[in-house]
DNA sequence: CGGGACATTGAACCTAGTCAACGTCGGTGG
DNA sequence: CCACCGACGTTGACTAGGTTCAATGTCCCG
């Protein structure tokens, strides 16, 4: 079957040559001059592969691209930014956002085809990889009977990868969807008016992200944000809801899952509450150490300090105070831990 | 129809003495001599009243009483003390712990009696009360179809009551049921290892108690305590699994409500992490007036600073700068809100 | 190998906790 | 009905622990 490339940009030369290069090549082509326009053929019609420019009046490639990831259909098609600009500030904050490639114009037509192919080739590569995760997810469903609903979600695996530092959604976003953490790390915060950041949760594969915000139909309270390259997969809203409806051990899976980040969280507020620096900064190596099942990690002081809601001065000296004391060992932002059970049994 | 009157009493006088009494006043007795024949006694064939000894060996009354209040089925049922110890303190850890009644030995005939009649009489009363909270109760069941499950839940109705400053269950209590709270206040708290509080709710009628511990089936991850004379309605662990696997309605509600506490936990924790004793305070002030929809409210210092995760001391402090400003006014444990617009503004 | 981000260390300051004494309220018993 | 007692609330003085500001050191990436 014939893959559907679309192509948004405003420079009428350079869009003709590069249908003319795309259709050559065998694939289907729909184009536009303009982001808005862009944007709603992407709905009505959800492409293989998306080229967009960055510069244009109007809508931006930047735009564009928030618009897409905001529904569930569009979010995981493979998102190629075509610009003059090579400079190093765009194109990150092009990769922040989610884009996959990036191609400096000029680029000659092999260049071209070689990027949609590569990409095209990785989202197969990722439609297989999916792992153990939706297993697990398959497990849940297929308790008792809810086959055809399985199916369905399987077949329509949204997949997304997230780059390091990259935000996944913000606090007051309206999610469309419940996120699924396939591989990698990632971080949940609130902000304090003045800036400070607390961070409200810590998740690894197979963690579910977001569940309260989907669960109660409100917005996101806290802003998701990538520790390292992560992969997620989107259930959409609407098939999360025929789940629960439909099959009670779903809901009662979310049940626990929810019950148990209330429990979580009542411990956080307690040892938050009353803890000394030391203890604080001890539970917060030890929710590490346990979520990623190894003895050394990298993270920042400034993670760590948000993580026990201290400063990152602060976070200094206690750690070193630590090694001194023989509990852990460091390099730079790398942390191993040495004596767990001295770890455990610190005292306030 | 003869109610049911459960005697445990060792003095074997005593025993025989009250049993002919009841018996000429038209009850149906049943009796024992130790404390662990009356649990199962109970257990077997639950009376409408019991009457139980404090001092006896083996099990003695308190601990019957413990026992009697883990089973739903014996939860409600009124239970008077008997004994010989006047005692001050000792009426009180009785009443603490949910006897509904004290009886004094030496007591007369007409003291008895009238003793059990007006128990018997009180929770009649207490069965018409159930006021608007079930109906709710009814309406989210009701919603699609569940009439029969709803009928079977109302007609089983536990109740109870709960007086100030008893403790309806304790951190690591395996849970029978959810509590629906009727009419009173009841905070939920947690003790850190030296032994101070730390408030992580409070509740008022219509909220439901212990979610999140029913619905993860594990124990409780705090202590529930009653800050008023409490009325509380007992719905058992089975009736809910019930409910949950017939009608997704209900799991969606319960879902709602377990992501609406992560939500306010979370905000929670962000403000016991950064903000100032005075924000805090503020804030502590500010919900228990959204909770008891007054602007004058009871509460002790010690509450106070369990909310708010300080010092007994330093909540005297702000609250006396808050008076000096004009924010609040306050005569012994009562405090009036005067400025909610400057309270909801405080800065940090 | 240079620059910027990240980490460490020192010193001053300040908030809130602790200890202690005193005041006030409400309930109980004489 | 009043006096007393214990629980609760207030205020002051002192102190410890942590934040802030500032300077310096170290690592890593291009």
């Amino acid at each position: 079957m014939k893959k559907k490339v679309l192509i948004i940009e405003d420079n009428d030369d350079i869009r003709e040559n590069v249908i003319e290069i795309l259709e050559l090549a065998g694939y289907t082509v729909a184009s536009t001059n303009n982001g808005k326009a862009g944007v709603e053929l992407a709905f009505q019609d959800t492409p293989d592969i998306i080229l967009c420019d960055i510069m244009m009046p109007e809508l931006d490639g930047y735009g564009v691209l928030y618009l897409l990831s905001k529904r569930p259909e569009t979010i995981a098609v493979p998102f190629i930014f075509l610009t003059a600009k090579a400079e190093h500030f765009d194109r990150r904050k092009g990769m922040e956002m989610g884009a996959d490639d990036y191609l400096t114009k000029p680029f000659d037509d092999m260049e071209l085809l070689a990027a949609i192919e590569s990409r095209l080739k990785k989202k197969e590569g990722q439609q297989a990889f999916y792992s153990k995760s939706l297993d697990k997810l398959n497990m849940l469903v297929a308790k008792k009977d809810g086959l055809a609903a399985l199916k369905k979600i399987i077949e329509e695996r949204k997949s997304r990868t997230i780059k390091k530092n990259q935000v996944i959604y913000y606090e007051g976003d309206k999610g469309n969807g419940l996120y699924l953490l396939i591989s990698g790390k990632v971080k949940t915060i609130k902000l304090a008016e003045d800036g400070r950041e607390l961070m409200t949760g810590i998740y690894a594969a197979d963690d579910y992200l977001g569940i309260n915000a989907m669960l109660s139909n409100e917005a996101y309270a806290d802003t998701a944000t990538a520790l390292e390259d992560s992969l997620l997969c989107l259930i959409p809203k609407e098939q999360l809801e025929e789940l629960l409806n439909l099959y009670p051990e779903v809901a009662r899976e979310f049940i626990k899952l929810l019950a148990n980040d209330i429990r979580e969280k009542e411990d956080q507020l307690l040892q938050m509450a009353y803890n000394s620096v030391r203890k604080k900064m001890a539970e917060a190596l030890l929710r590490l150490q346990r979520q990623s099942n190894a003895d050394n990690f990298k993270i920042t002081r400034e993670d760590l300090a948000a993580m026990a809601a201290m400063a990152t001065e602060t976070v200094s000296r206690t750690l070193s105070d630590f090694k001194a004391e023989g509990l852990i060992e460091k390099t730079g932002s790398t942390i191993t831990i040495l004596d767990l059970a001295r770890l455990t049994k610190m005292k306030n």
